[in-house]
DNA sequence: GCCAACGTTGGC
DNA sequence: GCCAACGTTGGC
């Protein structure tokens, strides 16, 4: 399994909206930079994300896993891209915010950090397990600590 | 609201 | 294929 972060502006499209669409997920549409798509194909079912409130909040909310493999975007007709769906899988007990990662030195490598412009980018599996463990979420059960 | 970073576009 | 102009993202 692969883990992931993606980016989102609340007042577009929320941690609460996300979780409303309960099981079902949501396609995550929309995205329209090369990168960001590329790391999107590379997405398998189960594959877990952390979703982060950019703008407002700059924190990563909660967890949610890839329901969907990336499939053209509805939004466009243009088939350069395509995306994937997410579903809310549980909340962050305690949300980590953008200072809190910067704050931590084991990432400092992380993409939020290095390249904060990239809206889909990869999390190493330390970087998750670190994350979790400052959001208060056991990353195997995915249960409060 | 500003602006730095950086991706994309298009003229040459 | 270079690079200036422009647009977008997202933190502050």
């Amino acid at each position: 399994m692969n883990y992931w972060l993606m980016k989102s502006e609340p007042d577009a499209w929320s941690w609460e909206q996300q979780k409303a669409k309960g099981k079902a997920g949501e396609e995550w549409s929309g995205i329209r930079n090369y990168q960001a798509r590329n790391f999107m194909r590379e997405m398998t079912l189960g594959d877990q994300v952390f979703f982060y409130h950019s703008n407002k909040g700059l924190e990563v909310v909660g967890i949610a896993e890839v329901c969907a493999l990336s499939a053209p975007d509805s939004t466009t007709d243009d088939k350069r891209w395509d995306c994937v769906h997410i579903r809310a899988l549980a909340d962050m007990p305690k949300p980590v915010s953008l200072k809190d990662v910067k704050a931590n030195a084991k990432l400092e490598e992380m993409s939020l950090v290095k390249s904060f412009r990239l809206s889909v980018q990869p999390v190493l599996a330390s970087e998750w397990k670190e994350v979790c463990r400052m959001g208060g979420i056991d990353p195997k059960t995915l249960k409060p600590v």
